[in-house]
DNA sequence: ATATACATGTCGAGG
DNA sequence: CCTCGACGTGTATAT
């Protein structure tokens, strides 16, 4: 990894053509070939290129090419305040919590959140548009498909789960199918597609959700 | 602008949780508040904090909070092995030249790219359920919405077409009504997708879009 | 390698 | 403030 502190102008061209005028930035050089330049402000890279890369230095001219794409990243140095390389080491990966995958897990095991009677059948069903979250039947015996968000769901998830079931009805022993949206929230323009489509919005409450399926938290 | 060095080890929690266990990490501390982390792969930070923070430090232990929203951001430090302030300044901004807008407009100067006889009544018209890139007639005369896309088409700008063209048909006068995608790419479930729900795929080059209104490029 | 969907997405425009 | 679509999206995962 080095890290160099410096005065410079920085010029992007691929995708776009971006120009950075003189400023002090930071810029990380890693070793997997990714690049980020960080400015004085903001959370994110102002300008970046992810590896692997190219990286060319000839004089306060530093260029980086991703030769897959074509994309270039240039740094013209005029002042250094710091230039450093350091010997680093990091076998660590990051650990989540809360991700959609666990959210439909835990799901999975507590289906009468959804509706009393629900049974999973299948997790990431898949269908020639796209895999189906939770491919379930009700108590009835009906497929019901559930498309399950970590955020809330805005129109599209509604649209995504529609498409869902337009597919699996193209199977006439399947039909009629059941489709329900589950997230924490819905846009209220969420709910009128669904409405007017016949999708069912389920709200659940992530924490509640975890404490379903940890049968501690409810002994009393 | 701090920059640390550090064996470290990172806790975040707000919109889900994460921990990455300790390892070698550069950390940007910015005058605005904003925090970021990286670790030795990768063009993002792994984790990170918006501006504003209230950033508390007690021994190896720095805590960054945002109070707006409730997230946390802990860095437990191992070992230091650069901990530096720098006074920078930066004026700049960021010009970018050569986005979606430029494509679409590329498009209305070469509708016969799309399709011989495609007119183009207006851009941007809007629906209530979102603004169709070009609405315009074809040579029979029957309205043709375009949705238009600088990257690979994906089932969800299909969608996107669909809820707009259902929208327009809810005019009698102007049904039928035709939907094209035009993108440089399409992914195989848009093409499932718009080829079950009768939507057109026009695949254009855009390089060739350029050429196409560069006229000295066909001269001859 | 390709295809697909997630993401602490972030960001900006428009109502 | 909310809603929605673009983004140089990047990144991981499964085929």
């Amino acid at each position: 990894m080095r890290v160099l502190v410096a005065r410079c102008e920085i010029g992007y061209s691929g995708r776009l053509e971006t120009r950075l005028a003189p400023g002090d930035r930071v810029i990380l050089f890693k070793d997997d070939g990714s690049v980020c330049v960080h400015a004085l402000k903001g959370a994110k890279p102002i300008n970046y290129m992810p590896g692997p890369t190219v990286v060319e230095e000839d004089g306060e001219l530093i260029r980086v090419r991703r030769p897959a794409s074509g994309e270039s990243l240039t740094v013209l140095v005029e002042q250094v305040h710091a230039d450093t390389r350091f010997a680093l080491t990091d076998g660590a990966e990051l650990e989540r919590a809360g991700r959609e995958k666990e959210i439909q897990a835990l799901l999975a095991e507590a289906m009468h959140v959804i509706e009393p009677g629900l049974r999973l059948l299948e997790r990431e069903r898949p269908t020639d548009v796209g895999p189906v979250d939770l491919f379930c039947r009700d108590a009835a015996g009906l497929v019901t498909l559930v498309e399950v968000k970590r955020v809330r769901a805005v129109a599209a998830a509604v649209e995504q789960v529609i498409r869902y079931r337009e597919q699996v009805e193209r199977d006439p022993s399947l039909r009629p199918v059941r489709a329900i949206v589950a997230a924490p929230d819905f846009a209220p323009q969420a709910r009128v597609l669904a409405e007017a489509r016949n999708v069912e919005c389920i709200a659940f409450d992530p924490a509640v959700l975890r404490g379903e399926v940890e049968p501690a938290l409810r002994l009393f």
